[in-house]
DNA sequence: ATTAGCACTCTCACCAAGTGAGTGCTAACA
DNA sequence: TGTTAGCACTCACTTGGTGAGAGTGCTAAT
């Protein structure tokens, strides 16, 4: 059954007014501060019937409505009105996130940060999932008779280099061939991919010397596209929700809290969602049934997808919030775009300016979290 | 003044209980469970007159004595025995951390976590601080024509390196100038020194093209250099504190949070402590004034060292604590004696058995935290 | 010097009454 | 028929008062 367009007003000024107050809202206190042109019993008669629909919800008997979940999944879909962010908000993320452009998991911590200022919630951003990065070759380099690089390219242009350090010498020749074939067994496929082929199965052991050379490898190999593939969490404002009365108690402190010290659990938790911007409210999260989350996710060169959140109480600024990740990922995206058409990297701005190819620029430097 | 043998005993007793049971002792309570072979009345004017030597304080009138600060310095000074661990902690450390000695950061986060998990505190453990490490070479590895490999090598074999993508192609020649003249030039100096140098002299451009060449390689460099000298910071179990009464009021807990948000703050703080088992209580921290911290250091092939460290309420088990920590620092100096001589590292176990040269065979994988 | 006894203090838990916000119902009204 | 005013009722919260319990501090006896 469908609202009518006064139950839909009430509903909202009960939302605006309980998102601003935290308190349950009274039918008197609605009459005056929104001008609905009705008395405050008309505005109950509406309230009992929009909690009869599981709208509203009623602590006690003598206290004021409080919105459900699906008045706020209703307030989501329908009512709310995309904001436009404040001149202030906009020059931080401008001005913060620019400033460091150049470095990738700097600018994603960043925007973390900023994102908790910016909301006052508990706020995270993760690199970007790369499992579906596709391998484009495979090199070893030699440093001394010892020691060599293991640098695993991707097809987007994400570097990574290992150091190893081998007991026995190794020739030349054994560090080309392996090379070589390491490329021509791996290229084109993702990362996932060659770490779930369980065994990777020998390259073939013509020359004696390549495949001592190769139990060598491959082990630190393995460790690499491990490392490659692991996310990096960070996440800030925790403690902005002590300033909730939604928290004031010890033990819904203490779970919120909680969630967060799993952080493995938290990024698979996160990898999950789908990309744009995804509002859960209250039950319709498997954990954290009584907090909200909104996750908004940024593209790097279209193809890595990362991903921001907030983490709040269900009663939030669901418009200002959503609109401030959008304008946010878009920001980030875009820079991402710019600045690394292939990848972000730790390479160095200087590098990249006014560089008509700097798609191929950045390296991604991954680290294990 | 001196304390007399039975006022040590009745402060013993009081701390005791009090660190047990985290209520006001009163000298009934005392008298009953501890035989002192005395009255509580007896008790009652001893405790007086520790009171007045401000070992003992009184929330109010009619409640027992609590321990001051004075009081547990005391305690950890003159009183405390050693704790031998339990045959379940000693496993839980051997276990735990032997399965992945591998991997140093994994390491230490382990050790983070352990601590954390035997204490039921709040714990951290940092990667070692590195500003002393001198550099040992600089190379610079040909990948392709606008490609290379910044390898930067630490006289304790802690090596880190970056790929760096130019605009310009370079040539073989420029850059084993730039390695061999880079070498020259930092061989011997601390990380620190060679970074506060603000700027790095020009290397002498001789070459056109190498001093192109430089100019693209140093930005890298600061900041390779930068990432090798940032210490990894590790905490585990924040939310520990939750269980303990002292935190048991949502400000105090917010207090505790808020501490460690301050991340970058925090692991200056810490590299600033001196080391071996350092016990600072109550008002001895310049902030935390009511929390204990208990830091302890371990060493990576004697020159390194890094940290680990509990928080808590001053009332905590220092006996035990400290103990356990002296056994995890030791256990975790062993372990980075014996695997790496030299540095711990990102390479593999494998390369590292039954090898009488192993002292070379890992390098240290550095990140930004 | 130690101890028993006792008055005193202070916190805490509990109860009762009063207050106020807000509902739900009913009857009057446009 | 939808809207509104009026009113009784509910329920959480506050305030003040009381009694129990724990523990001290003092005094006088040992």
């Amino acid at each position: 059954m469908d609202l009518s367009e006064r139950q839909l007003q009430i509903l909202q000024a009960i939302i605006t007014d309980y998102v601003e107050n935290a308190e349950p809202v009274g039918s008197r206190s609605i009459a005056k501060k929104y001008d609905l042109g009705v008395s405050p019993a008309t505005i109950r008669n509406e309230m009992s019937d929009l909690e009869e629909m599981g709208y509203l919800t009623h602590p006690h008997t003598s206290a004021g409505r409080v919105p459900s979940d699906k008045a706020y999944r209703l307030y989501v879909n329908n009512l709310m009105k995309k904001k436009n962010l404040s001149a202030r908000d906009k020059r931080m993320i401008n001005d913060r996130l620019s400033a460091s452009r150049d470095e990738f998991d700097r600018t994603i911590r960043h925007a973390a940060e900023l994102l908790s200022e910016i909301t006052n919630l508990a706020s995270f951003a993760m690199t970007p999932a790369t499992n579906e990065e596709t391998i484009s070759f495979i090199r070893l380099l030699p440093v001394d008779d010892r020691t060599l690089i293991l640098m695993i390219v991707g097809e987007s242009g994400n570097i990574t280099n290992t150091t190893l350090r081998l007991k026995v010498p190794y020739t030349q020749e054994a560090l080309d061939l392996l090379s070589k074939n390491m490329t021509v067994q791996h290229k084109g496929r993702t990362l996932d991919d060659v770490l779930k082929s369980e065994i990777i199965e020998d390259v073939g052991t013509d020359i004696e010397a390549m495949s001592s050379l190769e139990g060598d490898v491959m082990p630190s190999f393995i460790r690499t596209l491990e490392d490659m593939l692991n996310v990096n969490l960070y996440m800030e404002g925790m403690t902005n929700i002590f300033d909730l009365p939604e928290y004031s108690s010890i033990d819904r402190a203490r779970d919120f809290m909680e969630l967060f010290a799993r952080k493995d659990w938290f990024t698979q938790k996160m990898l999950a969602r789908d990309d744009g911007v995804v509002v859960t409210i209250g039950d319709e999260n498997d954990t954290m049934k009584d907090c909200t989350l909104i996750t908004a996710s940024y593209h790097v060169d279209g193809k890595l997808v990362g991903k921001i959140g907030v983490i709040g109480p269900t009663r939030m600024k669901y418009d200002e919030v959503t609109s401030i990740m959008e304008y946010l990922t878009n920001n980030l995206s875009e820079s991402f775009r710019l600045t690394a058409g292939s990848g972000p990297g730790n390479s160095d701005k200087e590098l990249n300016k006014d560089d008509g190819d700097s798609k191929k620029n950045k390296t991604i430097e991954r680290k294990r979290k």
